[in-house]
DNA sequence: CATGAATGAGTTTTCATTCAT
DNA sequence: GATGAATGAAAACTCATTCAT
């Protein structure tokens, strides 16, 4: 039992400094050697805990999209969606996506080198849509609420996902302030209340 | 002068062959000598033409974005948007827009290679910055003409090609047909006809 | 007395897992992992009871050079050699080396990667050396009392064993039946019972 | 031309460095870099020349076996062996291989090594099985000319190539003397010619 | 005694780049 | 200008061995 805490403990401590490694260098140029360095541990490490370099790659998407799925729930399960108004629900939700998501530079940052890696990984590209897919039924399906036609309201929770994964990539590459990220998704969400 | 012509073309052939190349491998696994193989000539004239890999990949993307925007200028140019009405002329935009970009996978594909390599290489970061302000401003003053708010127009146009750059990533996951992308589009472009 | 035995049979747990090893992978390949997996115990008690992997090879090699010449003793102690007429006699020993040895192809593989470790390895050499050296002073007494000649005697059994070992190391590449195996075996024979 | 030549050269010389330097180590545990210092050239050319380690031991065997039948091709072309009589052609056949196979020390230890490879390498298992085929073929076919039964004349063959492989193991255990090699090899030889 | 986490030397391989021809 | 041979740095990975628990 104490030993596989310490084994889960040493693996997410080999993940978390792959995420910080990845703040300032693409997974492709990070070396073993980088990722052991910044988790303070010896490089052969590495290869005990996981199966290679791929290996490292994959549980850290998994863990990336578990931690930022985790943060959703909580949201979910801290408030009582079921009586909120539309304008309130959809305030809440805009409130929680930009702070947490899309003006998140650094989530930011590594969601762009994941869908980059998607590219041309079949593996990563599967967990990738798994996630987009489980975001826009769950969104879609709160949306439901506050409309009749079923149809439109997944289209709209596409169209919103689209757009916040746009302007995401924004933030990767103007500096704050640039463009006016803000006021966009306000103007944004303003659309959305006037559709439902 | 001659020779110049020379050279140009020698140059361009090897951006096509990089552009070959990168549907199926990344920049960084993509080696010299795949782009000279892929090119039809000896990896070595493209140090002789090119001062090393990162120059090519400059060069690249610049040829890229000039392509796109050249396309986008005779696009243009083919048509007298003076005289457009508000709906002809965003179903023209659109139209455009869907099939030449949005819909464009392996078009979308380059450009998420290239937002991955900006997050790490300040250059490309500029280049990048540079095409989406003067993509944004371009359709900005198009949106202008119909719109009397100005700051709305500049706003409006961003978050338009948030969305499309939204669905472009959508594109290089989700098999064609998976996400209904081509509704979504026009649910989307009604809005905007709404809005103007 | 029973910790020695427990000991001694912990040590041969871990030679037979060698021995099942190098059926299909080399010494060089074998990792003590392996060895230990094989086992069934923790690679680290490996380290406890040989010294190194070096170790386990020398301990191996005298493992199944001590099995094989505990076989042989097994086999003469059986038969009363003093009383067979000189072609039963060579019946004998050739039904026994022939089974038993020459087309064990599985012991054949083992002294072909140990005739392989004896090529670099001088304590290796001297062990090869001195199982052959025994192998046709013994042969070549049996022979003795068959013969007059001495130098012919022991010159007899040293070919007799140079040639076993020959097909031996074909029957670790032939598939069975390439070679008439059976047939040259036989011919050989009679020409041994001619000559003595 | 010239390329080809050079290019062959290169091949030649690095062969000749790992010939070099199986006399000391094991193919195994010889690293490429120890191949790249013998050849006196920079380890990065052995994987311009050859596509891997694997690959430069395939070729290495592919040397070691066509330099050896060269060498029968030019003994076989240097005499009429069409008039021989019985005993003067076992004379030159023994002559020959005594003195450059079964007692040539460093060939057999070569061989050694690649009948060890062999036993887990089903590519290398093969060439060896062709190479001895053919060696007894061609044995064969010469010692058919002095006998009739041509059953025999094929068994005969391949136990004088096994015993000739045995003695040649024993080379490489036995210091030179210690075994009465060069008894045992005219012993052997006054049977061929009693059996023919 | 047993376990398994940790170490670090060593191996093969790839590749941008240089340069003589 | 073109060619392809050569260089050397750096990468992922393996593994015997050590050692604290």
């Amino acid at each position: 039992m104490a030993r596989k805490k310490v084994q889960e403990e040493r693996r997410l401590q080999i993940l978390r400094a792959l995420d910080t490694c990845l703040q300032e260098k693409s997974f492709e140029k990070t070396s073993i050697k980088d990722i052991a360095r910044e988790a303070g541990v010896n490089h052969g490490v590495l290869h005990y805990y996981f199966s290679g370099k791929e290996d490292i790659l994959l549980s850290y998407i998994d863990y990336v999209i578990d931690d930022y799925q985790a943060q959703a729930r909580e949201w979910m399960g801290g408030r009582d969606l079921e009586h909120y108004t539309k304008s309130q629900f959809i305030d809440e939700v805009f409130a929680f996506v930009n702070n947490r998501i899309t003006l998140n530079k650094s989530l930011s940052r590594i969601f762009v080198e994941i869908w980059e890696i998607a590219l041309y990984n079949g593996e990563v590209r599967g967990k990738l849509r798994e996630a987009y897919t489980r975001w826009v039924e769950e969104l879609g399906a709160m949306i439901s609420r506050h409309i009749e036609d079923k149809t439109l309201a997944r289209n709209v929770s596409i169209a919103m996902v689209a757009f916040w994964e746009g302007m995401a990539l924004f933030s990767t590459v103007f500096p704050p302030g640039t463009l006016a990220m803000e006021e966009v998704l306000k103007g944004f969400q303003q659309r959305i209340v006037d559709i439902l």
